[in-house]
DNA sequence: CTGAAAGCGCTTACAG
DNA sequence: CTGAAAGCGCTTACAG
C-alpha cells in the first residue's frame, strides 16, 4: 500500500502537502497540486484511516446502537441513517441492545472506545442511567437516551389524527391499546389519543374509550387483542387503536382467528407504517413515521456546531402523517 | 483520557510493561503485572483503538453489506453477525447496497478503507466482477459475492423437503414461484425443487409442475399469483410452493383477494422462516434458514487461518429444516 | 522478565 | 505558498 511518502517522492514534494491537497485543497498552488492529484492516482494512494484517526483523533463513522434489527421500524431507521451518513462520508457501525439497559451500556460504550464522529442511539425500553462524560456528539432517534437531544415523530399528533379519524368514521366505542409506559414513545402516543378523544367527547354525543397497557411487539396484540375482542358481553369496541403497526398485526390475527371480518366488525389502526402495514390484509390504516427525515435531523444535529459547543438542541418532532387504507370504515349500526 | 504512559508512570514501569500487560499477558511477572491492572483501573484507562489500528494494521470491526437492511431476511442475518462479531470483541460495520452493483463496489471499499478484520458479504443480485486484491478475508454469506468462499445454506435440500412435504399431502398439480434466475440462490432453489418433483413423478401417477421467474419480494409474489390464479379455466394448482417466504405472503395476499381459502382452496410454502411466517394468517409453511449456524460459520471463517493463507474453504451447505404450519394441507378431493 | 527506542502513516503548527 | 519536523498513542523487535 502506497503511503503519503511515496507520493510526495513521486511528485517531488514533501509530504506536508500532499497532506494538504488531500484535504483543505486551498493554499496549494495549482501546478503543485495537478503533480500530487496524478501520482496519488498512478500509485492508486488511499489514506490510511487509522493514521489519520490517531492524528486527528476522529474517524468517519457513525454509531448507531438500536433495540433491534429485526424490527422493521428500526430496521428502516438503520437504513435511513446509513444512507445519511455515506453523503457525509461516513460509514455506520451498528449495535443491537436487545432493549436490555446494561447490554446497551456496553454496547455504547464500545462503540465510543472508537472515538466515532458521532453516536446515534434508539434507546432500550427499560434504559438506565449511566453518567456519559464524552466529547463525541450524541443523539437520542425515536426513543430518548439519557439527556441527550431527542429527534422523534410527534407521537401525541399522530394519535391525534388517527383519534380524528376514527371519530369522523361514526366510532363512539374504542379501544386504545398503548405501548409500554415506561417509555416516551408509548406515554405520548397514549396521551396524544386520550386527550384527543377527551376533546370530541361530549354529553349529548359521548365517547366510550378504555385503554389497555401493552408492549410494542406483536405478542401483546394478539394478547390484549383476545382479552379485549373476548369481553364482548361486556362492552364492544367498534374500533381498536393501537400503538404500533406491531401490535395491530397482532390484533388483525386474533381478530381474523376469532372470525371477525375486519373491517366490517373491527376497524384497527396502527402507527409507524412499517413496510408489513400495506402488505398485510386488509392494508393497515396508520399513522406514516417520517424516517428519512427523522435520520436526516439526527445526522444535521451531529454535524452541527451546536452538538460539541453543548448548546441544547432546539427539539421540535416532526410530524407523521395519516395513511388510510382498509383498516378501518365506518362502523355497522 | 489518560494513555500507556500515564498507566506506565503511575505503576512506575515502562509503557512497553504496559503494553505487555494489556495484551500478551503472558511474559510479565506478577507484581508488575498486578501494578499496571491496578493503575490502568485507577485511571479509568481505554486503549486508542486508533493507535492500535496504525500500529498492528488490523482493527476489530467486520465489514457487513447487505443489499437491504430492511428486508428481514438480511436483518436477521445482520443480527446474529452482530452477536457473533461481539463475542469476539468485534463492532460490526454496516452498509447497503441496494441491491445495486455500483453501489455494492462503492461500500465495499469504503468498508475495505478502515481495514476491517474481516468482511462478510450478502451480494447484491446483479453482482459484476470487480477483481480485488486485498489482504481483509472476505466471506460470501447467503449469496455469491465474486468467488470468494460461500457459506450458505443447502438450498436444493431445502426446496426438496418442500417438494416432499406436498407431495406427501397428496398434491399433483404444483405451481412454483421461482427467485431471480441470475442468482445462485434463485437458481439452486428452484432446481432443488424440480429435480425433487422429477424424482416423485411417475407415469402411474403423475405431477404437472410449472415454474415462474420472479424476484424474491411480495410484489413479485403478488403479480405472478395473481397470473397463475386467474389462469384457472386453463390449469388449476392445489398447491404454490415459493422461493421466498416475501413471495409466498404476496401469493397469499392475492390468494385471499380472490377469496381462496387457504389453506383448503391453495395450499402455499414459503422458504427463510421470517418473524413474519408465523404472525400472518394462516401462519406458513416454510424452510427455516439456520441463521445463526451461518453467521457463526461465516465467522469462524474470516477469524480461521484459511482465511489469510488462500486455502480455498471448504464449502458445505447448511441443512435447513422444514416447518410445518398451516398454510398447508391435502388438496380437496 | 523488563526497559529504551523505533516507527506505524498521517496532520499541523512553525518557519521561511 | 511550501518544507522540515514534531507528535498522535500504541506495539514490538532488540538488548540486557
Amino acid at each position: 500500500m502506497p503511503t503519503v511518502k511515496d507520493v510526495a517522492k513521486l511528485a517531488g514534494v514533501s509530504v506536508g502537502t500532499v497532506s494538504r491537497v488531500l484535504s483543505e485543497n486551498k493554499a496549494v498552488k495549482q501546478p503543485l497540486k495537478e503533480r500530487v492529484l496524478n501520482a496519488v492516482e498512478k500509485l492508486g494512494y488511499k489514506p490510511n484511516l487509522a493514521a489519520r484517526a490517531l492524528r486527528t483523533n476522529r474517524i468517519d463513522v457513525i454509531g448507531l446502537v438500536v433495540p433491534d434489527i429485526t424490527n422493521p421500524f428500526f430496521a428502516q431507521l438503520a437504513k435511513c441513517i446509513e444512507t445519511e451518513a455515506a453523503k457525509r462520508g461516513h460509514s455506520v457501525m451498528l449495535a443491537n441492545s436487545h432493549d436490555d439497559a446494561a447490554t446497551e451500556r456496553k454496547q455504547i460504550s464500545a462503540l465510543l472506545d472508537r472515538s466515532p464522529r458521532g453516536m446515534v442511539v434508539v434507546a432500550a425500553a427499560d434504559t438506565a442511567e449511566l453518567g456519559y462524560h464524552t466529547d463525541v456528539p450524541v443523539v437520542s432517534l425515536d426513543r430518548r437516551f439519557e439527556n441527550f437531544p431527542l429527534v422523534s415523530t410527534d407521537h401525541a399528533h399522530g394519535s391525534a389524527l388517527i383519534a380524528d379519524h376514527l371519530y369522523q368514521l361514526g366510532h363512539r366505542d374504542i379501544a386504545y391499546i398503548a405501548g409500554p409506559q415506561n417509555t416516551e414513545v408509548g406515554r405520548s402516543r397514549k396521551q396524544g389519543f386520550i386527550s384527543r378523544i377527551q376533546d370530541l367527547h361530549s354529553e349529548n354525543d359521548p365517547v366510550t374509550l378504555r385503554t389497555y397497557d401493552g408492549l410494542f411487539d406483536y405478542k401483546s396484540g394478539e394478547d390484549i387483542g383476545r382479552k379485549v375482542l373476548t369481553a364482548w358481553d361486556d362492552w364492544r369496541p367498534t374500533a381498536i387503536a393501537a400503538a404500533s403497526d406491531q401490535l395491530a398485526i397482532g390484533v388483525l390475527r386474533v381478530a381474523r382467528d376469532l372470525k371477525l371480518d375486519i373491517p366490517a366488525d373491527l376497524s384497527i389502526t396502527g402507527f409507524d407504517d412499517i413496510a408489513l402495514a400495506s402488505l398485510i390484509v386488509p392494508r393497515l390504516t396508520t399513522i406514516r413515521q417520517p424516517t428519512e427525515r427523522l435520520a436526516e435531523t439526527a445526522l444535521a444535529y451531529i454535524f452541527s456546531e451546536d452538538a460539541s459547543t453543548t448548546v441544547p438542541m432546539k427539539e421540535h418532532p416532526l410530524k407523521g402523517e395519516i395513511v388510510i387504507r382498509g383498516s378501518t370504515t365506518a362502523p355497522e349500526k
